[in-house]
DNA sequence: CCACTTATAGACCGATCGGTCCAATCGCAC
DNA sequence: GTGCGATTGGACCGATCGGTCTATAAGTGG
């Protein structure tokens, strides 16, 4: 396996175990196990240990689902509708993969207090998507754009823990609805 | 010290330390330093270890919200009202105390994986909050009361995480003005 | 004041934690 | 193929984990 592979592979493991148990819950060799990989590895890739993949891991995880804000709020006429189709999105991805797991950067904040250096990395996540919400809510002529981009991120955050602890796409549902103005 | 009290320190403490580090985050020793008390005492009130204790410290803090969510919501003379005075206590509360932790019930869920009797406490407890906002938006007569609690859980738990993240009492607020209308 | 239950105190256990270190192996330049 | 840095494999470390166990102290009814 090329270097880029094995980091690749070692932030992947780290993100989906640390979203499904925090990064307290799981052990280094825990995610060494599952990427099949030994110690030495990870130390290779990130000297800072544990810390640096999940900060690593944090950030990768960021982008993705940013990436699926802009992907989804590029096609919409207007905010609301993009808001709409967001949920739709999340709720679909819950009925396809039948389990919901935690958000992964909330997963890493729990950490926080025994390692500062993640908190700046989970907060300028959040801020970085709330920036995407904004972004599109301006191009799309929303009257308060940063308003609304904190409105809806708070309320995607609600929804996707209370899917998370019912393990049910009814919250992202409810939220669907509700903005339709239902 | 009675037994009552020691059961009773136990169970603030471990919540204390769960909501600000999780519950893997936390050690026993952690707990009992911190509430000075030795190991036997622990074991002795609970059995199941920490586990029960996690369960119990769940439990009880899930019942001091729960009177909060009264307490605010008793003295409102409609629905929206009611929410908006939640928002703003909520908010008087990072005010006061300067700082956010996680809501203390979440904090237990990220054990779920290898704790499942935890997660149908946390499951519970979410359930017991949403009917109380069901019950006073049924007895101030809004429309669809089981839809107006969801909601306002949603969000409630959403701005709660975003507080957490940003140190700030900000997102509450936002939330607030935003039932006002705003 | 004693017997007996209740509760505290903390030594101790094996397992696992994050982290260090170095030998073995790999891939490529020459 | 030989040499050499890049990367992997994994033994090993002290610290801490959750949990068990026994001895002692505190409280209480007779």
């Amino acid at each position: 396996m090329n270097q880029a592979a094995t980091r690749d592979t070692l932030i992947r493991t780290a993100s989906t175990l640390f979203r499904q148990k925090g990064y307290s819950g799981v052990g280094l060799s825990e995610i060494l196990t599952a990427a099949e990989l030994p110690k030495g590895s990870l130390y290779y890739h990130f000297p800072g240990g544990k810390r640096e993949l999940a900060d690593a891991a944090t950030r990768w995880a960021g982008e993705r689902i940013e990436a699926m804000l802009e992907g989804e709020l590029a096609q919409a006429t207007d905010f609301n509708a993009g808001a709409i189709a967001l949920c739709d999105a999340l709720a679909k991805a819950v009925t396809r993969k039948n389990t919901v797991s935690a958000c992964p950067v909330f997963s890493i904040l729990q950490a926080a207090p025994s390692e500062p250096a993640l908190r700046e990395t989970v907060h300028a996540v959040y801020g970085s998507w709330t920036d995407c919400l904004c972004r599109h809510a301006a191009r799309l002529n929303h009257p308060a754009p940063a308003r609304a981009a904190s409105l809806l991120h708070q309320r995607l955050q609600g929804a996707w823990i209370l899917a998370y602890s019912a393990q049910s796409d009814a919250p992202f549902r409810d939220l669907a609805e509700d903005l339709r103005g239902g």
